[in-house]
DNA sequence: GCGGTTTTTGAATACGGTTGCACCGCCGGA
DNA sequence: TCCGGCGGTGCAACCGTATTCAAAAACCGC
């Protein structure tokens, strides 16, 4: 009974249930007004046909896809990674399909959301790149809602939810204060992301109110990932041209981790002895047994989590909320590369 | 001049440039009969009013969504990260847009097929889950293209891509044993994944062959991840019921690392002068001063190149060419935790 | 200036569903 | 018995674009 041509609509289905159109639409839609019986007859019918309905069709009356589109910077982030999975397993749960994007860190995103609004997507999250204003605009008149994620746009209305990434620096600077640093280097992330630089700034800020010299800022020369924070680290440390400090905060995890390995596989430098490492994110690899990484944990679930809810994806018209700007508080995590002081 | 409403149509733009419907389709399709200046003219209105073709109406005429499914199992091991990575690089780079699930690994990806079956994609790429004969045939029927990624069923006829994963084994096997192991522990992947299964039966049937006893299989409790390996390891040897052979090999390099920690960290175990590793799959991590893991190296960017050849995206109709199964060769990447003959 | 091509063009229709609307039958209350 | 109301049903009008077809326009060499 399998039909031989590629196409099975719900008219065939129609004719073999011996009913109309409207009533196998009505079977497949939820709540909608059909006797049991036939909704029962249908879904055989259907079945015998292996008839599936056509999203791309009922989209284009019901102006809704369940689709939102996911725009990744750098998956060399395993941070990132997390929250990708994160996403899919709550939209995959609530039935909403995920149209991923990679976009180079610190691009514009204009381009990539342009083919994503051809997809009528009923909703964007942003993990990383700019947002211009002329195309929160247009996602603005059309309703779909963008939510940043961990990144804000400074003259925008767009909401997003981040996690408190200049007060997470400060809690880094006080801890290694606390052990008993006095001098610091500090691991530049990505000059565009107002992530690294939040970080950075509740660092910075906290040293130059209790009156210590500044963290002496180490340059990437490629990407911010491990490897740059690995070339970055031999780099200074290595022809001395920098003095050695007592510690080291690396603006992201993989980052601190790369430096880390620079320090101890390639100059023998004992951690924390020798000197301290802190990082940010608290992923996976930071609690492994070569890192121990004392840091900064965001807290992925809950800010996933509270992104779906600025999607607001069951209230389609609502979207157009002014922007609300979520920032979810980080918290140290103590591990083996910062000393822990007793009084705590 | 903007509208106050969401949609703007071509028809909205056709009026405005005063011009049909079909000459508004016309400029924005590549190739199709148009004079340049009224494409230009209406390029410009559609300009003026933010005007975006809507992908989903075309395609329900065009029958092409542009749309692939991309059927991830965890994105706990890296090495399917970088999969993603490099299939989401090269189908961008194509205009194709990515639709990505997660299935639990090993479940049956069914359900997951029909969600994707309705939004009537161009093609999916399976590296998780098992493919029942039920689904290859509707999927079939339908001309839609699959691609196993790193997997096969046995009796089924769809295409796919794979590394020769029981030559690996044989290679891992061959490596330990010039290296002088000549007892062997095995950590055992997911029972349902024909990769994992390969390997260890390349593995195995190697040493079988040069008249080796078996290598102690171990099994994971929880998933085939950094923490199963981990926990299983530690399980194993920390109470003696196994004693400590001269070499372990991970199924994969995430598991590798997962047994290297348990084995350093927690046993003071040498490596490799007390035990040798060996991994599979070469990921990023593998090279990372920690570990310096002797692995066998999977080449993805000519896996998923092949995958989307087979794929064959250019050619909708052809895609009902009978399964071919593309196996590419790994090689051993020598690091430090199999020492390495001389002779070699 | 003319017949014959070759391009452009717009009207109409198709794609596969959803949904407002009108209608039908059935039930309970008066 | 009659009538109001209600759940179930089919008809037909969309949703926004691509494409066929025939007509109109532009082009060409002579």
């Amino acid at each position: 009974m399998k039909p031989l041509s590629g196409r099975v609509t719900s008219l065939d289905v129609a004719a073999l249930a011996g009913v109309s159109q409207s009533a196998v639409s009505r079977a497949f839609t939820e709540g909608s007004s059909i006797s049991e019986a036939k909704r029962k007859a249908i879904l055989d019918a259907a079945l015998k046909l292996n008839y599936v309905p056509n999203s791309i069709a009922s989209s284009l009356t019901t102006r809704r896809t369940n689709m939102v589109a996911v725009i990744l910077g750098n998956l060399d982030n395993p941070f990132y990674v997390q929250v990708l999975k994160a996403l899919i397993t709550r939209l995959q749960a609530r039935g909403v399909q995920i149209l991923t994007f990679t976009v180079k860190n610190g691009s514009n995103s204009d381009d990539a959301l342009m083919r994503v609004l051809r997809y009528q997507v009923d909703g964007i999250i942003l993990t990383s790149a700019q947002l211009s204003t002329r195309m929160t605009g247009i996602c603005h008149d059309r309703g779909i809602p963008i939510v940043l994620f961990n990144r804000y746009i400074p003259g925008s209305s767009a909401s997003g939810v981040r996690c408190d990434n200049a007060a997470g620096g400060r809690l880094m600077a006080e801890a290694l204060l606390g052990a008993g640093a006095r001098s610091f280097a500090l691991l530049k992330g990505d000059p565009n992301g107002t992530t690294s630089q939040d970080r950075q700034r509740g660092f910075t800020d906290c040293l130059l109110e209790r009156g210590i010299p500044p963290a002496d800022i180490l340059e990437l020369e490629g990407q911010s990932t491990y490897d740059g924070a690995h070339a970055a680290t031999l780099r200074a440390f290595l022809d001395e041209r920098h003095p050695i400090p007592d510690a080291i905060f690396g603006i992201n995890d993989i980052m601190a981790m790369g430096a880390m390995d620079a320090l101890r596989g390639e100059m023998g430098v004992k951690i924390p002895a020798d000197l301290m490492v802190g990082g940010f994110d608290n992923i996976d690899e930071a609690d492994r047994w070569p890192y121990r990484l004392t840091t900064v944990r965001q807290p992925v679930d809950e800010m996933t989590e509270e992104a779906l809810n600025l999607l607001d994806l069951d209230n389609p018209g609502a979207a157009i909320q002014p922007g609300i700007d979520i920032k979810v508080p980080g918290r140290i995590v103590w591990r083996s590369t910062i000393p822990r002081p007793v009084d705590l």
